[in-house]
Order: C-alpha cells, then structure tokens, then sequence
DNA sequence: AGAAAAGACTAACAAATGTGAAGGCAGGCC
DNA sequence: GGCCTGCCTTCACATTTGTTAGTCTTTTCT
C-alpha cells in the first residue's frame, strides 16, 4: 500500500521507515474509474488521500469552460496534502485512468506528526518537491517553447515514473488523450497534435496506443532543457532528519540529466 | 522583524506565536540594494532567508536568455524554506527593490521545529501557501487571457501586500518594470506595455511611477477571476495545531468576496 | 454486427503574441 | 548644463497559437 510512496522517497536517498505507521492508518482502500471527479473545489475534507495506483490530475476550472490542469499526480502521490494545513481546495482532482486511492484521516495525521519530527519532515518534504515541479511547469509555460515544454513534461513524467516502479526501458504508460495532455501544456488540442507529430518526425519519440517510447533522450532533454535535480535531490545532509545522504540511484542514471 | 510574518499568519486567522523563538535565531538583518542576486541557482545553503521588507523574485534563466520569475516574493516571505529539506536549489533570487533580509541557520530552524511542532506546521502551511499561489499562476498562464492574467496577478499582489501592511486604499507600491512584469506573466515586454494601456483604458486601474492604484475592484476581479480563499484561507481547525479559526479579518473584506 | 461516440489528425483561416526598431522622456552623472 | 542610460511607448511586420470544421479510425455500447 505504501510502497510506491517509500520507492519515491527511496529515490532521494532517503528511507521511508518515519512514515511505517501508516500502514495501519489507512482506511479502504478504494478503486475507481477513469474519469472520476475523485473531489471537487472548494470541499473542505477531513482526510487526505494517497495515490497507490493510476494516473491522476489537479484541476481548476474557469468560468469560460476552460480547464487547466495545475498537477499531475502519479503513484506515491498524495492528491491532498494540503487540506492537512489549509482549510478549502483550491483544485478538483480527476482519475486520468482507473486508480487506487487509500485515505489517511487527519487527526490521524496529526498524531503521527506530533510523534515523529521525521514523518512530518518527510510530508514536508512532498509539498516542497511538489512545489519544485510547478515552479518547472511554470518556466515551460512562459518561456519555453511549445516543443521544450512538451519534451520537458515527458522528460518529467519518464523519471516520476520510473522512480515508482513503472516504466521500464525508455517507454512508459501515459494514458492521456491529446485533449488533456492540451490542458496540461495550456495549448489547444490542435496545436499539441502538431507539436508531437513533430517530435515523432524528428525521431525523438514514438507513441502510440498511450505508450510513449524515448527514442532519443540525450536530445530530448537538450531541447526541454531538463535536469533531474529538482525530482532527485535527497534532503539536506543532517543529523537532526534521520536521514541519510545515499548517492542518487539507478532511476536517476537512466534519467540523464 | 518578524512582523511581518506574523501579519501574514495572522491573516489567516492564526497566531504566529509559535514562531516567536525566530526572533533570537535571526542572525544579522542585512540591506541590499537593487537588483541584487541574492542567491544563485544551483547552490546550496545551510541557512533560510527572510524577506522583511522589500520586492524579491525566484526565477529561472534559460539557456536562451529567457528568464522566467516563478515567484513574487513580499514581505513576511521566506526566499528559500525549501533548502531546509531539499539540497540544491532550482532557481535564483534577485530582489526588485532595496531589500532587508534576516538569516536563520537550518540547524537552528530544525531545533525549534524538534522542539515545536506547531512551528513546524506553521512553516509547513507557508509551503503550502506559496504551492497554491504557483498554481494559481499555472492557471493564468495556461489558461487565462493576457488581459486576464494580469488583472488577476494585480488582485493577488494586493491582498498579499494589503496582509503585510503594504498599500492603503486600493493603492500601492510596485517597483516592477515592464520587463521585469513580462517576465513574471511570460510575456514579451511590448504585449505587457499593451495589456496595460488596455487595463488603464478602461478605468480599471491607474499605474504610474510604480505605483498602482485600482480603480475597480469588482470588475477587475472579474476580469481574473480572482478569488483570494487561497490567500486567506487558515487553517483547518484542529485542536492538535494550536490554532484559532477566526474570521478572516479586514483584508479579506477589502479584497472583495 | 451495427450504431454511436470518442479520439487522432488535417486544413484553412483568425487571433494573439513576439520581434526589431525607433522616438521620447526622465533621472543620474560628469 | 549637457550627455548617457534606462524605461516607456508605438509601429510594422513575423511567428506562434487558436478556432472551426471536417474526415477517418478505433473503441464502446447495445
């Protein structure tokens, strides 16, 4: 139930074992389909739920009908964690394919803090790298390119990815239509078909039936300007963080830099 | 020195008195001058910084030149929270006008956090806060209008300066030049110039001098869809976290809805 | 199996935004 | 006082991106 959150954690060089007592903490374990408003702005909620499984997104909607996608949430990804800190959303949350979702209720959540300065660090910690990735979002959305941007988020998603287990090789399951992917680069459907026509006519990748193959990495990460730092950076080297500063892994070397 | 921090939580309806042990671990409160880098990408820090008075910027540059600002940094604001539990730094900081900044040494912050675990939380939620602000700039880049995007950048600024005591009436202070706004928006310089004869064309706002005043609140509002909940919104009430749910207070009134 | 719906792809055109260049104004500097 | 420099502003034009609409294929539903 926690494994891909402790495989992500994992990555950074860090262990895991702060957030053990989750485990019993969970409530149900619950399945759900593709498509599925998982929850609605402006809810307030008493629990913060964990993704184990599926793809999933953040989203706002504007009153034009326009959609923005502000997050992709991939397995060890907690859809929520805010709600811990701050009362009221911000976002609704949508299954992007069948997913499962465990959910941790508050009180619950506090009580593990207030035992352990670790576990809380270690929450901490997914706010701040979460954050990390908007802030790279952002730099695609203003200045780069319409093609940096999209080799940027596969880029991404290919080390997220790998990081939980899932992906091998250079190819990866992304079951996002063209529409959506359009609400995640802030393009239209139109111009996002163009932009991977050309990035399948310049060989960089292949995709096909919502599997997407690097056929060319090193020049795929040159053109989104990508760097893994801002997903793999384990945690400041202290004693006071129980943490240990373990040399970045395998998942890292695949992805380059 | 940490006023105006503490307005900022208490904005939210908290009190920011868990926080108050800051004020002996400040080390020496410096001035800077304009268009300073007061961090470079890349580095890493065994201190947080403190913005208490002045307009500071997170951004990124890229190998193009372009520079894109992720975050506005106001008074009450911390330049890099993050380093305390991420090593290595995905962006630089610059400040926009004559600056102060205090300096808190990460071992120091991770003993009061040890220590006290609602400051823990407390600094938690300014992640947090600062996460949905990115978000809400994903939103206007992705998906608003120019026109929009601006207006609503214009409503943000003003809650979140109006919190920290900066501005009275609907007027206040901005040292950001047209380049530097282009750069926050990612757009160019020319189409910032545009937007804003159009803004100040329809009386929704008056600029000169770097001093912004607004002239329609509601309409401009509306024009972003502004909704300051996710600058104001406290926390969720909880006995663990020693926090009070007051009404929010007179900002919020005066920034409408 | 057949019908309906969804998704990918393309084309032609429209709108938004970027680029390069220039003039004017103000403040800082000598 | 005069000269620079930085910034705002505008113009003309180029490029990117959006829109509308249509075809084709695949999937889903009955």
């Amino acid at each position: 139930m926690l494994n891909t959150l402790f495989l992500k954690v994992g990555q950074r060089g860090q262990t895991g074992e702060p957030l053990a007592g989750l485990a019993e903490l969970g409530l149900r374990e619950r399945q759900t389909a593709r498509n599925q408003d998982l929850m609605r702005e402006g809810d307030r909620s008493a629990s913060v739920t964990l993704l184990t499984n599926g793809l999933a997104a953040r989203y706002r909607l504007l009153s034009s009908g326009r959609r923005q996608i502000t997050t992709l949430l991939v397995p060890g990804d907690f859809l929520d964690l805010s709600s811990l800190l701050v009362r009221g959303r911000d976002f609704g949350v949508v299954s992007l394919s069948p997913c499962r979702i465990v959910t941790f209720e508050h009180d619950q959540l506090r009580k593990l803090c207030e035992s352990s300065i670790s576990a809380t660090m270690l929450l901490w910690q997914e706010t701040v790298v979460e954050a990390a990735i908007q802030r790279e979002w952002l730099v695609s959305m203003g200045r780069r390119t319409a093609k940096g941007q999209m080799a940027h988020l596969i880029c991404e998603l290919r080390v997220r990815l790998a990081a939980v287990g899932r992906g091998e090789n250079a190819s990866f399951h992304l079951p996002l239509t063209q529409t959506e992917l359009a609400d995640v680069v802030g393009l239209s459907p139109v111009h996002v078909n163009r932009i991977l026509k050309e990035l399948r006519r310049d060989g960089l990748v292949a995709w096909s039936n919502y599997v997407i193959r690097i056929l060319d990495w090193e020049r795929l990460a040159e053109i989104g300007e990508f760097n893994a730092a801002y997903l793999t950076a384990g945690p400041v080297e202290a004693s006071a963080n129980g943490a240990s500063a373990k040399t970045p892994d395998n998942a890292q070397q695949a992805a380059g830099r």
